[in-house]
DNA sequence: AGCGCCCGTTGACGTGAATCAAGCTTGGAG
DNA sequence: CTCCAAGCTTGATTCACGTCAACGGGCGCT
């Protein structure tokens, strides 16, 4: 199993980070890569190791005993696939695509986080996000149509996207039709439909592996008075 | 306006906490009181303060630009009203019947905060129990049905009043049935509707401000074999 | 005690998304 | 290049929940 050059990402490098922590983590930091569609970690699954995102996209998410399924997130690179505190796993946790990740071992990096103030203080704000951006999904899944919901998902994941990649024309939508769907608590068909009734407006072009946002300035790609009919 | 004798509650101290900690605490904190329906801040605002809640139950919501609302949660005695980090609240909160609430200085808190590793993780801990009921909440609202809904809000609801006051046969409910209904993505009518439907089944019995579980044990109210017709 | 206002309940009806069911497109293997 | 399978799209139909509307009961106010 080959290994790329630089494991080491935009993780805990947000915000500035002294050279001495950086050091201690990336001790402690061991790299592991993911086939597409393998299994990082799963729900329940006692969590002796902590994970940060190197490279890839990382599909967050729960399992009903009847078998549906509720994706929480979809991880980009420079994201902890879970709060390095906690016994277990709440969630399961598989690669979209081929994926780089940084394992920690957890008690150790407990530790180093206990003693050490700066990355406890960052740690707390990557929670306060994670939980801004739970409730921000909450409040989508609670009130929106599936077209709000559509579009809402597009111009957040652009605006993900865009932060680490220079700007394309075409946002990469790497994920299947099927995990939008259980994002969205949508169902695939829906999906499809939804994409289908925003390109005829000409909101959206949906080309082979993303789609294009024709107007991804505004928040809303949403009907503009005199639309296509 | 009378002051209840005693304002600081179980805040803090789920975990023990040492007493050091627990006077600097005592020290910045204000006892407030609100009156049912009373706005104690709203989305937006910055936040000068952080909040505790002592008695009572208060509602944290969002309101979308054309008026609909999601109720994030509702906060019991114990729980903070937010993270006390972060410049503004992302959502607003107000009182559910009267309140009591310990008021913190923002700055003073953090200052707190961050020379106390203790504090400091229990602040970790807490944001990972929110975050992870955020988590909840959106299952629930992307894949349950209205009934699975208000199955599921009434059995957490009954566990954690449960948790505060000794066992009552009732849980008391003191918020509106539209707080329910914004809270689980559903319209109020749905609402009295499938607690209509919960009695008939003999799962729940009404009562003037709660309701009746029938077999609060079980996880499931749910549909067994041969219900009332 | 009587009045009026919320709030909750109940009913009839409409609608958006789910479901069921074909086709179609794409990408990988031989 | 052809074949096959997985995933995507599209269409017809159904159903759960939303919408609109009327009614009723509890509670505070006078």
């Amino acid at each position: 199993m080959p290994r790329t050059s630089s494991f080491f990402p935009t993780l805990f490098c947000r915000e500035p980070c002294d050279a001495r922590d950086l050091a201690e983590l990336t001790r402690l930091a061991t790299p592991v890569r993911f086939e597409g569609g393998q299994t990082i970690f799963r729900e329940g699954d006692v969590a002796r190791s902590a994970f940060g995102l190197s490279q890839g996209v990382v599909r967050l998410y729960r399992l009903l005993p009847d078998g549906r399924r509720q994706v929480v997130a979809f991880a980009l690179p420079g994201d902890f696939l879970a709060m390095p505190l906690g016994d277990r796993f709440s969630f399961s946790a598989d690669a979209v695509g081929d994926v780089s990740i940084c394992r920690f071992p957890r008690e150790e990096l407990k530790r180093l986080i206990q003693t050490n103030p700066g990355i406890m203080r960052q740690l707390i704000e990557f929670a306060a996000n994670e939980l801004q951006s739970a409730q921000d999904q909450l409040t989508l899944l609670g009130n929106g149509s599936a077209e709000e919901r559509v579009v809402s998902f597009l111009v957040n994941w652009r605006r993900r996207v865009a932060r680490q990649t220079p700007p394309s024309q075409a946002v990469p939508l790497p994920m299947r039709r099927q995990d939008i769907a259980d994002f969205l608590g949508l169902k695939l068909e829906t999906v499809s439909r939804t994409f289908a009734k925003l390109e005829q407006r000409n909101a959206i072009r949906i080309v082979p592996h993303g789609v294009v946002l024709m107007r991804p300035e505004q928040s809303a790609l949403v009907a503009e008075g005199g639309g296509a009919s």
